[in-house]
RNA sequence: UUCAACGACUGGUAUCU
């Protein structure tokens, strides 16, 4: 069990089907291992995470007595992946629901644009803990309700640095990088996370100077800390700058990586981006799709763009690696290739309609044009 | 360590307009 439940967290964690599929079948061939609720649990937490809700629900419909932890990871999966009604269909399932299933029903709504529903939700919950509060303002500030985000907040009866950060970094999305940081110099403590949601929030701002010298003056720093002034040097263009964070700082994981490859990539850079590429130790799906609409720009190497697509495996693509591929094909000239990727697409979003769109419009084509949009299942 | 182990909230990287 111990050895069975670290792999299932790993395939969530990297997001891999594939293996995903292989442990959940060592898993069923074995009676003792298929009836443990434990196991089930974090394998529907696991294709929760890999894109497969159908196949969480399986796992979920073999439950003979599901508990609290089940429910709440199959509405986490559903959730996750925008099926919000089957994720309200399983909450209306459970027959005891405590804090956290109210609280995670409350973030599948923010999550998926519902901010009213979250309101409603948090409104009548039977209680509330300081995550719930929390939930309620990041529902708050991922929907772009500033205010009620800030009314929200002297409400709290209890406010965690989580709220505090949460409010840092939305307040810099906001254009307010100086009421951030008069907030910041308000609270009674910060972390590494509040340190670093003020760096970004004068970085997003044009306000570089100041960034740094708040990055200058943190406590401690980590890779998350890094990597956010890497990429304000990188997308300025100051590429020795960011590639000597990179060297220096003390530790280098896959996000790290991938903004180096993006650092160079976006300046046009693609040899140089692929030797990144080639260092970096372990490849995710970003890591990927970087090359590959770095390929794309570039309009000539969709052989390259291809061959990287290609060696991804079916099951770590996602919708993002293949709009990439599709304005690949854009970039080339190829509308058929481009038609024909975007036909393969599981389940292509309004980036991909939009590519379509915009790559028939701007070739003069507005009759196709007009015929994709006139098929978009959900338009924003 | 085994009436333990699994679920909810914040900061950094990718695709179209």
């Amino acid at each position: 069990v111990a050895v069975f439940s670290k792999l299932a967290r790993s395939c969530g964690l990297t997001r891999d089907l594939t293996e995903a599929r292989r442990v959940h079948s060592y898993i069923v061939d074995n009676v003792c291992l298929r009836t443990n609720r434990f196991l089930s649990n974090l394998l529907i937490e696991m294709y929760g995470k890999c894109g497969s809700p159908d196949a969480a629900r399986t796992v979920f419909n073999d439950i003979q007595h599901p508990n609290c932890y089940s429910y709440t990871v199959m509405l986490s999966a559903y959730a996750q992946n925008g099926h919000i009604h089957e994720a309200r269909a399983t909450f209306d399932m459970m027959h005891q629901r405590d804090v956290i299933a109210w609280t995670a029903m409350l973030s599948s709504y923010s999550a998926n644009r519902y901010l009213d529903q979250a309101k409603k939700l948090f409104d009548c919950m039977p209680q509330r803990n300081t995550v719930s509060w929390n939930a309620m303002l990041q529902a708050y500030t991922e929907n772009g309700d500033l205010q009620s985000a800030l009314e929200l907040f002297d409400q709290m009866p209890e406010k965690s640095l989580i709220s505090c950060n949460n409010v840092i970094c939305k307040l810099g999305h906001s254009g307010h990088p100086h009421q951030a940081r008069s907030f910041f110099d308000q609270i009674p403590e910060r972390d590494v996370a509040t340190w670093t949601a003020l760096v970004m929030a004068y970085i997003e701002n044009g306000l570089l100077d100041d960034a740094l010298s708040v990055f200058d003056r943190m406590p401690h720093c980590d890779v998350v800390g890094w990597t956010t002034v890497l990429v304000a040097f990188a997308e300025r263009g100051e590429l020795n700058e960011a590639r000597l964070i990179h060297q220096q700082m003390p530790a280098r994981d896959v996000v790290a990586w991938n903004a180096m490859i993006q650092a160079y990539a976006q300046r046009g850079q693609l040899e140089e981006a692929r030797l990144m590429f080639d260092r970096t130790p372990k490849h995710d799906v970003v890591s990927a799709t970087v090359m590959i609409a770095a390929y794309a720009q570039d309009g000539r190497s969709l052989s390259d763009a291809k061959a990287i697509f290609d060696s991804m495996g079916r099951s770590s693509r996602n919708v993002v690696t293949w709009n990439a591929l599709v304005q690949a094909y854009v970039e080339a000239g190829d509308l058929n290739a481009a038609k024909a990727t975007f036909e393969c697409i599981p389940r292509p979003d309004v980036v991909s309609w939009n590519a379509m769109i915009a790559a028939y419009a701007q070739n003069d084509d507005l009759e196709t044009a007009e015929e994709f949009y006139m098929k978009i299942p959900e338009r924003n």
